[in-house]
DNA sequence: AACGCGGGGAA
DNA sequence: TTCCCAGCGTT
């Protein structure tokens, strides 16, 4: 056998001796249920596990089964993966749990095709529900497989690009140990998440160190080798907590977002674009600005709002936009014909007060801003 | 191959 | 602050 192969020997049977010994104690290793498994994984793309924890049991609680997910209403599921990010993943696996209803009579496929099919599921979801539920010898490879293997490897190929991926994908097939597909495609990923870190791995603790061609070249800080991406584009907007009078005395008004693109179907409150010159202009003395884009933008969906004054700064940053938020307070204008007829509220509009944030799905933002202004009223 | 798509924890 | 994550879909 030559030094490679022992080398890979040793890393497939250390890793899996060591797994089996340290594995945490997570909600979705307490059962072989396809349908959990996969909830978790699709959770878990992007997420760490202790952010993940609460929502998985939330969910599987709430959603039990594959029926109970087919059947339940869109705006629950939205619901429950609120503040999870990625709003698509939900709508994804409600799509794909549907497709298991119609296609396999509710039963989680376990071959390589009909399992990449799925909406939302691909090329590291699927091995992992194959090899976690089914045992089946399938490679799950994402961002802490490739580090821990680009490490133990000296692998120096970019990770962000496809040809990476495939060529660790075949690397990682050929170590799984003979029957034993879930628990080391597992431990690779627990060494990752509790040993083979990003910056400082523990070495010292780690059960492969003895053989790792990353270490013997003192390069494990270096690797994996990744592009740069690029940074948020900033985006500065104004928004408006347009308060509710008469009826509607002590409400807001929020708006649900459109089908498709960023956050699909979330509720926000109403906000646009703020113009170049903002920047240059002291917004919170002078709402002017803001009160005349606030009034534009509203106008197109025939609301007229009156006066505004600032009231809070937030901002948020996603994965490709920074967000720096201006909140100004004012109320809607009456009709000058119908002085007393309620506005009429495009559909997409209502009005909430505090008791109605459980129902509707906000991003993090909009719920800052939201909780603020609602605990200050009570 | 490049880009759009959230949020939060760790260093 | 900065980094970067248990990725996938679209174009």
């Amino acid at each position: 056998m030559n030094l490679l192969e022992q080398k890979k020997q040793f890393f497939s049977t250390g890793l899996l001796a060591w797994y089996r010994r340290h594995k945490r104690d997570l909600p979705w290793r307490r059962s072989r249920n396809p349908y959990h498994i996969w909830v978790s994984e699709i959770m878990l793309q992007q997420t760490r596990v202790d952010t993940v924890i609460p929502y998985f049991n939330r969910f599987v609680e709430k959603f039990p089964t594959v029926e109970a997910l087919a059947e339940a209403p869109e705006e629950e599921v939205l619901k429950m993966w609120e503040g999870l990010g990625y709003y698509s993943r939900a709508r994804n696996l409600q799509s794909a749990v549907r497709e298991v209803r119609e296609n396999y009579g509710g039963v989680v496929p376990d071959t390589k095709e009909d399992v990449f099919s799925l909406k939302g599921v691909g090329p590291y979801t699927a091995g992992a529900i194959l090899s976690i539920a089914y045992n089946k010898p399938e490679p799950a490879v994402d961002g802490n497989v490739m580090r821990v293997l680009s490490r133990y490897f000296l692998i120096e190929d970019d990770i962000m690009k496809g040809s990476t991926r495939v060529t660790m994908e075949k690397l990682a097939k050929e170590l799984i140990p003979e029957g034993a597909a879930g628990d080391f495609n597992q431990g690779l990923m627990e060494l990752g998440a509790m040993v083979c870190t990003p910056k400082s791995p523990s070495c010292l603790t780690c059960p492969v160190m003895e053989h790792c061609m990353g270490r013997e070249a003192g390069m494990e800080e270096a690797l994996p080798v990744k592009k740069k991406a690029k940074p948020p584009r900033p985006e500065h907007r104004f928004v408006a907590l347009v308060e509710g009078d008469g009826e509607q005395a002590g409400r807001l008004l929020v708006r649900q977002r459109p089908q498709e693109g960023l956050l699909a179907r979330m509720w926000e409150l109403p906000h646009a674009m703020a113009p170049p010159e903002a920047s240059v202009v002291p917004v919170q003395d002078d709402p002017s600005l803001a009160q005349h884009v606030l009034a534009a933008h509203l106008e197109e969906d025939n609301l007229a709002i009156g006066p505004a004054s600032w009231y809070m700064q937030a901002e948020h940053t996603f994965s490709h936009i920074h967000w720096e938020l201006d909140v100004y307070v004012c109320r809607l204008e009456r009709s000058a014909l119908l002085p007393d007829h309620p506005a009429l509220l495009p559909s997409h509009y209502r009005w909430i007060g505090p008791e109605d944030m459980a129902q509707l799905a906000f991003p993090n933002v909009f719920l800052r801003i939201l909780n603020t202004y609602f605990r200050q009223k009570a």
